[in-house]
RNA sequence: GGGAGAGUGGCGGAAUCAGGUAGACGCAACGGCCUUAGAAGCCGUCGGAGCAAUCCGUCCGGGUUCGAGUCCCGGCUCUCCCA
């Protein structure tokens, strides 16, 4: 007996192959066709693929398929975010450096991409470890500093000693590392920086353009940004002419301030705070860093340090003593804040700890009396009415947080003002393998160091290579750039007076290459410019983007930001990069564990791939559920998977050559049970794959094989229907389960190319059933089923219902008070 | 503490957008057929209790409604993000 199972180990290398050598995916080729760029986030390149990336292209080949499908021009390409950390420590390690390393790690990632059949334009390749992509990296560093965009400053940064390498913040999380978890600390050195903040309203408006980005996504970004509305105010401090400006959010609280707090590294304690104190102030400051790294709830046990000096209120002359805490950081806001102990329930319980004096001036809305200090349980952190505030007593909360601002504005010691939790972007990286920032030293046109550009005919600044350096020695350093011990890099010529000068040894944060490479896939050879500006224009914003949410507030923000820059640089009309962002959950293990070495639960892609097929893998992954919800590896699914599609080989195989019979399908017409069950199907599918419930069309095509199979037992075959069912099913399994349906299609003698053909359409006449079964309930309860003609009226229907068995029994002869009938579904007898 | 989301069979999930037969589809389990035997395949059962009629059942408690997994109010638990 011949093996009719299907063979994925044949037919998938085929239609890859196929597919390759008419460049069928090929973007730009349809003229005159509406366009439609899908995009996935493009991989790291580590050495072998994981579930999670066979779950973002997979969930992106879909999208590109159907587009495809429908009629559009697609441009779907793929690349890699080649520079970055594992390349170098694993060079640390085994002495390989990466730029070795990461081109063969890129062929194993390509060669796993191609067997799981995802429709990439090839053709479009990049990688951005290579100087044909960083040197424009550097170009738009040079345009942001033409723009003061980019600049210099000396800042507190965070260090990770594991990775050796400067964070943003974004990739602090709780005080550790966001790759290695390593405890951060705190260093001060002079870095490169971008001003994101100068953007921080815009990217906070046009959120609200981003309908088809998930909420949660929008959410994390709006809190991220943390705009906040209020004033700024100048308390003096008493005796001196040192002023302290604070951010407050509750300027109508002002008169009840009874203490102010300031960060101890402000650099204005040290202008008055006595040297006696300042050197107990240091000591405190010091421990509470320590604090803050060793003990994750450090910030929730509130410690503060009276400085010995005290502030003016402006608007009352009172005088309020100076405190440093450590819940008041330098960086946010103006690193000082006022404390009004009634109406804040940090300062109020800080106030109680240390004893300070509690001052209502509020009074709830609602007419209930002011706060007792000495009794409330919490602060009173509502507006209300103001009280006991001089000229702004019984105003309303909003009011006189106006006219406040306003008096404070007209005395020149305040300002409205607003704020952001969003910093600038630090881009200085210690590190050897990422893009070298195109700054050089001279020491006698730039004695400051604040860096010459390197011009742009002097671009790319390339990024020695492996005979340039001991790879060793140079990478395992100890905090100075790797780059500062490679004198043939370092040792330049200024570009200003031709003498010696030092370039900058620092890399930009990778974060960079990955905020615009969307764009470079455009016109990815181009080496005049970035891309075109004309492709850009036809081709973004990018209309679907497939990525996983951990990329909330870093990626997703950087390369918003980016956008607006390019535009504002003339390179393209969009002002946001994506309309419609798809976020996908995490692959778990069998186990239900997140997949990791450590718990010996890791399923590998390649012996997936290898055991069922690229169609069963995806397939698998698509229907174990909704796309941005986590999942589960299950073998016993993947089975079941596996099973199903075997099924409709098999009884494709023994049908196939009736089906290719032109004589007998010519002499079968009519409407029945299959041909109702596939245009029911094909609706069923245009709708939901529409809604990326990936998980429901396939079901539903496991259920259209189920009516397949079942009508070869039952009757005579109508083979028509028989074959309408199987062209259907092919292509609505084609975007899913590509290399399968491309296989039936051709096995059903059709020539043409199934990834290029339309999407079915379904005529509604064709499902709609001759008898309609309708659920009778009795009170709200199931008494019985009725079969009713589709033809027939609300009062035929009811006559049917009212006899049948059951029914009929529950209505006794009750009196019917009120008959209710559902079209299509129900009836129900109200007695 | 603030924000976002989720709780449905032994399991993954469907129905939730628009209130209308809860459990589609698949997995596991069980019974049967085929087979020397196994693998594969095929047929059947499959929320709980009950011989049945019937009753109970979508985290818990209320409410709206002829009818609530779905809507409203209150609570519990879990996940993620930010403090």
């Amino acid at each position: 007996m011949e093996d009719i199972r299907y063979q994925p180990a044949e037919i998938e290398p085929k239609w890859q192959k196929h597919w390759d050598d008419r460049h069928l995916f090929r973007a730009g080729e349809r003229a005159g066709a509406p366009r439609a760029y899908v995009l996935e986030m493009f991989p790291y390149p580590s050495g072998a693929m994981h579930m999670g990336h066979v779950r973002v292209y997979t969930l992106g080949d879909v999208i590109a398929r159907l587009a495809r499908m429908r009629g559009f021009d697609v441009l779907h390409p793929m690349g890699y975010d080649a520079f970055g950390l594992p390349a170098e420590n694993a060079a640390i390690k085994d002495g390989l450096h990466p730029a070795i390393r990461t081109p063969r790690n890129i062929e194993s990632f390509r060669e796993d991409l191609k067997r799981l059949g995802i429709s990439y334009d090839w053709s479009r390749e990049i990688s951005t470890h290579e100087p044909e992509y960083y040197r424009w990296n550097q170009w738009f560093f040079l345009r942001m500093l033409e723009r003061g965009i980019a600049y210099r400053r000396l800042s507190r940064v965070n260090w990770c000693p594991s990775c050796r390498t400067v964070l943003a913040n974004e990739q602090v999380l709780e005080g550790l590392c966001w790759r290695c978890d390593s405890k951060v600390e705190d260093r001060r050195i002079p870095e490169w920086a971008f001003r994101i903040t100068a953007y921080a309203d815009e990217l906070l408006q046009d959120l609200d353009k981003l309908d088809k980005w998930p909420e949660r996504i929008v959410a994390m970004q709006r809190n991220w940004i943390g705009r906040s509305e209020g004033a700024t105010v100048a308390f003096k401090v008493d005796g001196t002419a040192v002023e302290i400006p604070i951010f407050t959010t509750r300027l109508d609280t002002i008169f009840g301030c009874t203490y102010l707090v300031i960060a101890p590294e402000h650099k204005l304690v040290r202008e008055f705070a006595s040297a006696e104190k300042l050197a107990e102030i240091d000591a405190f400051a010091e421990r509470i860093a320590q604090e803050r790294k060793t003990d994750r709830a450090a910030d929730t046990n509130k410690q503060g340090l009276f400085t010995g000096a005290f502030a003016v209120n402006p608007f009352t002359g009172q005088k309020v003593p100076i405190w440093v805490a450590n819940f008041v950081v330098a960086d946010y806001g103006t690193g000082a804040v006022m404390s009004v102990p009634a109406h804040d329930q940090r300062d109020f319980e800080f106030a109680k700890q240390y004893r300070l004096p509690i001052r209502p001036v509020i009074q709830p809305a609602d007419g209930s009396p002011l706060l007792d200090p000495a009794t409330a349980p919490a602060a009173f952190t509502d507006d209300g009415v103001v009280r006991d505030s001089g000229p702004f007593s019984s105003l309303e909360s909003a009011a006189a947080r106006q006219a406040m601002a306003e008096l404070a504005r007209k005395s020149g010691f305040g300002n409205p003002s607003i704020t952001f939790r969003l910093r600038d972007w630090g881009v200085s990286r210690q590190r050897y393998w990422g893009t070298p920032i195109p700054i050089v030293y001279c020491e006698k046109c730039d004695p400051e160091r604040r860096g010459i550009p390197v011009p742009d005919s002097d671009l790319p600044v390339r990024l020695p290579g492996p005979d340039e350096m001991d790879v060793k020695e140079v990478l395992s350093g100890t905090g100075e750039p790797p780059l500062a011990k490679i004198s043939s890099f370092v040792n330049t010529t200024c570009p200003r007076c031709g003498g010696p000068a030092q370039r900058e040894c620092e890399t930009l944060d990778t974060f960079v290459d990955s905020s615009w490479y969307f764009a470079r896939y455009l016109s990815p050879q181009d080496d005049r410019a970035p891309f075109e500006r004309s492709e850009a224009d036809g081709w973004l914003p990018v209309d679907t983007y497939v990525g996983g949410p951990e990329h909330a507030v870093l990626h997703l923000m950087y390369f918003r930001f980016w956008t607006k820059v390019m535009q504002e640089l003339g390179l393209c009309e969009a002002r946001e990069p994506v309309k419609r962002l798809v976020t996908q959950g995490i692959v778990n293990g069998p186990d239900g564990r997140k997949m990791s070495k450590r718990f010996g639960n890791v399923v590998s892609p390649r012996d997936i791939v290898e055991q069922y097929g690229a169609d069963v893998t995806r397939l698998f992954i698509l229907f174990a559920g909704p796309p941005q919800d986590d999942m589960k590896w299950s073998d016993d699914q993947v089975e079941g998977i596996s099973r199903f599609l075997n099924r409709v080989w098999r009884h494709f195989q023994s049908v196939k050559k009736d089906l290719n019979d032109e004589e007998r399908l010519a002499a079968e017409t009519g409407v029945n049970p299959l041909r109702r069950k596939t245009h029911k199907t094909i609706r069923k599918l245009t709708h939901d794959i529409d809604n990326l419930q990936f998980n429901t069309c396939v079901s539903a095509l496991m259920e259209l094989s189920n009516a397949i199979g079942a009508v070869d037992s039952t009757q005579p075959a109508p083979f028509s229907a028989l074959r309408e069912a199987y062209e259907a099913f092919a292509l609505l399994l084609s975007p899913l389960a590509p290399h399968f349906a491309a296989e039936l299609w051709e096995q059903l003698g059709r020539a043409d190319e199934i990834q290029l053909h339309s999407w079915p359409a379904w005529d509604e006449a064709l499902t709609v059933d001759e008898l309609v079964t309708y659920a009778v309930q009795v009170n709200g309860k199931l008494r019985g089923e009725v079969q009713v003609p589709a033809t027939a009226d609300d009062e035929e229907i009811k006559a049917t219902a009212r006899q049948a068995e059951r029914v009929a029994a529950h209505l006794g002869d009750k009196p019917v008070r009120k008959a209710i009938v559902i079209k299509g579904r129900l009836v129900n007898f109200v007695v």
